[in-house]
DNA sequence: TTGCTAAACGGAACACTGTTCCGTATTGTC
DNA sequence: GACAATACGGAACAGTGTTCCGTTTAGCAA
């Protein structure tokens, strides 16, 4: 679900292949406009996402007709991209340090959202799916990651995956540019999963 | 303090005379802006606002140099206008009748607050001591309200007038466009004051 | 390999912003 | 009524988002 590019509306049964240069294409306006959002806000000026892809505006507007198409396609990627390290980190780490590197790695997801939560209220039917999104990848990699710790007998297994998830996104909204308190603060969360496990 | 021009630093002691020309348009341009800003938002196009004040775009500037400047003021002159509605309505109605009224009209501000909250937490210094003018005009006002109303035995006492405002406040914002639930929802409210009044 | 066509490209051009500047008009005073 | 000082308005500038279309390229077939 993370690979194959994100296509235009997301689904074209018709075996129509998409040329090589457009595919390329839309890489790098999702690239280069992920890093721009994440250093200017999702309201930064569409040449300079143009430019540090490389591309047209013509191109830029031919793959993502309205700016929330781009918008929402970064952040699918992201919320994949982040949801994707879960695994890697589960085979790597013993449950707890996982579920802890998986958590700073979220909290770094959330903090490069400046604005994003502003226009995800503005209406855009473009957002609509995104919450549900997600939660809908979220939940069930978070929800592995504490059953797996929960069963090593490091934290309690009473903790829902959904509260964990938002109140890690709102421990660090506050501080979104301040590294050490957040992990200072998801850590200190963690402690309190530990408190009551078996172990 | 609701009366007379927000100068533009609001406050020149040295008695340097207003022109009367330049007080007309600070007015018209606090009016205009306010009717745009509820129709289309904070960020609505200057020259909308500076065409319904029948004035050019150099006299905005100089009595709001900057954006923020005059958002500011209108949301000042706005706080005021709703906070001296209560003591006209304290003396037409009877104290549960005019602490219902003046929290309808508190909604009604409210509710024309299109991604002002968005502003206020841009961080522009102009819009500092904001939330604090907000406490500072509305508590106190609610207080006197909620304390006629509890006199008269129609309220519990032990309501803080702050957090009553921000109940109100959050009641209202999912559903700005909609009176009737808003009306139904405050309403909700002051039932619950009532109850366990003396009366 | 070569030729061909549909697809995609890029950037100039357009429309619409916020903001500045300055010649002109108005106000208040003597 | 004359004259500074002040304020006015809107043209001009700079920086956006978006469209358009002549040019280039990828993929395929001979």
């Amino acid at each position: 679900m993370s690979e194959e590019a994100d296509a235009v509306v997301a689904g074209e049964p018709p075996g129509k292949r998409v040329r090589a240069d457009a595919q390329r294409n839309t890489d790098a306006l999702l690239t280069a406009a992920a890093e721009v959002f994440a250093a200017s806000g999702v309201d930064a000026p569409v040449r300079q996402i143009t430019a540090k892809a490389g591309v047209g505006a013509g191109t830029l507007y031919r793959h993502f007709p309205q700016r929330s198409d781009l918008i929402a396609a970064v952040y699918r990627h992201e919320v994949d991209a982040c949801a994707d390290a879960a695994p890697a980190l589960a085979a790597e780490h013993d449950p707890l340090e996982a579920l802890t590197r998986w958590l700073w790695r979220f909290t770094g997801f959330i903090g490069t959202k400046h604005g994003l939560s502003t226009a995800l209220h503005s209406g855009d039917p473009a957002y609509a799916g995104l919450p549900a999104y997600f939660q809908q990848r979220f939940v069930p990699v978070l929800r592995d990651l504490l059953d797996a710790a929960a069963e090593a007998g490091e934290v309690r297994a009473d903790v829902d995956p959904y509260d964990l998830l938002r109140a890690t996104a709102n421990l660090t909204r506050p501080a979104q540019d301040d590294q050490g308190y957040t992990r200072r603060m998801v850590t200190l969360l963690i402690d309190g999963l530990r408190y009551g496990a078996r172990k």
